[in-house]
DNA sequence: CGGGATCTTGAGCAGGTTCAAATGCTGTGG
DNA sequence: CCACAGCATTTGAACCTGCTCAAGATCCCG
């Protein structure tokens, strides 16, 4: 009835109070204009310079996807087929152990590809399941491995994101292993607030995806202990919380609450 | 002046104990026999057969180099030049916080490639230190350029090498977030004792090249209780340990601890 | 053989977990 | 459109695992 919901008929749904992301119509390809950082558009950037060979988006762009909330992209154990490129909306990563809890490994946002970890075993490893309606472009491995063949920049981009995987990863190992859980929300915090940065939305006033109870399984503390750190930060001035609305207020301090 | 001694000045020394491992003199070159699946063999096999490409390693097996123990291969913010296969001895990698807190990433052996996850930003995020006399081959960044442009078996091996170190990652995750102390040390000690196994080493009993300290800081649990665990897994019956001799007696019970 | 590093064990402490319960959303079916 | 069920969030209180501090034992290198 509203301005809004006429939007979410003719657009992917997008969260509340965001600024809009480029818009693309169902059948449109990859663009710097219409998609500037996505995954799939990275993938075929040249490592130095502006160049761009748009084969690859131009053939796997007809592979759109559309996924609700609570839906999987690929289960543990699945052969594998293609990876995914997020256009836009929100997933979530993660592995079990064999008594079945969970370790959720990522938060993935638009721009970023899933199922590069599946690559040395052939199969999935880790579960992905989506947080919120997005689309995504999916790339069959035999598409990946014939344009990697052609195109150099293929070649060179896709170990430079598996080297960024590996980065974002030690991140979250250092993370685990020696932060307290005040430092642990901090680190969470800026490090949304950065990505939404380079993807031109607000770093300071965003929605959460995930549930609190994600955001303590991811960060490796109890939910519980996630909304009693919420509250002490709001308690200090750092932030204002409501329900999955986030507005940070001093991103310095909670630098320095963070520690790298 | 015994036998040992005689061997430790032929070749690199490896620990008390240990099988040998396949040995090679100063310039041979990486093949089946000498270096059964050293990281560059690894990536010159074909991924569906046994064909091996032996341009690479006869290449840079000129590029080898001794370290001792405390030596660093690389530092934090240093510019990759080139990435490092592991010949014999082992290395661990740490990364820090900005206040100088240290998680220690992995613990690398014979047949592992260090530093994948410069590629992403051209600069070493994380340290390379020797634990024990080691000896490595240097692969130079435009070597292996050069290399994966003309031989596609590289370029394969390339991505299956950086997808699996998002897997072990992956696995260290979980262990960081989800697991207690004792399921941490088990499954530590199964993890050396497959890839032990892998390369022909003794699975049930082996050496440490790493402090307790070191386990501890790996596993995000303190020094001291590394000890407790060590003790009470000994009163179990599960091992038994000597300083850094380890002998496992019950495999099937430390899996079962360990809960995959 | 001496001294620093490493390993081990004990005792008290604390950060974070677990359990429990109240409150507030959301979306779904009638 | 509303009621209701179910889920998410928040807060309190008791508890527990693993940490910190301390000291002794052992090893290893020079």
């Amino acid at each position: 009835m509203f301005l809004g919901e006429i939007h979410m008929a003719a657009v992917v749904q997008t969260m509340p109070g965001e600024p809009a992301f480029a818009r693309l119509a169902d059948n449109e390809a990859c663009s710097p204009v219409t998609c500037r950082d996505c995954g799939i558009y990275g993938l075929c950037r040249e490592v130095n310079g502006p160049d761009v060979d748009l084969r690859l988006p131009e053939t796997i762009v007809r592979n759109r996807r559309l996924f609700k909330r609570g839906d999987l992209l690929y289960r543990i154990g699945e052969p594998l087929r293609a990876i995914y490129a997020i256009r836009c909306g929100s997933i979530k990563t993660y592995v079990l152990t064999n008594d079945g809890r969970m370790q959720i490994t990522g938060f993935h946002i638009a721009g970023e590809l899933l199922g590069l970890g599946a690559i040395a075993s052939d199969r999935f490893t880790s579960e992905a399941k989506v947080l919120e309606t997005t689309m995504v472009c999916e790339v069959p491995i035999d598409a990946l491995e014939a344009y990697s063949r052609e195109i150099p920049s293929v070649r060179q981009q896709m170990l430079k994101i598996m080297s960024q995987e590996i980065l974002d990863n030690q991140e979250l190992m250092l993370l685990l292993g020696k932060k307290n859980a005040d430092e642990r929300l901090a680190t969470f915090l800026l490090s949304l607030s950065r990505r939404f940065k380079r993807r031109s939305y607000s770093p300071t006033k965003f929605n959460l995806s995930m549930s609190r109870s994600d955001i303590g399984n991811y960060l490796g503390i109890a939910e519980e202990t996630v909304c009693r750190v919420f509250t002490r930060f709001q308690n200090d001035g750092l932030l204002a919380t409501e329900r999955r609305q986030v507005q940070l207020h001093d991103l310095d301090r909670l630098n320095n609450i963070a520690r790298g």
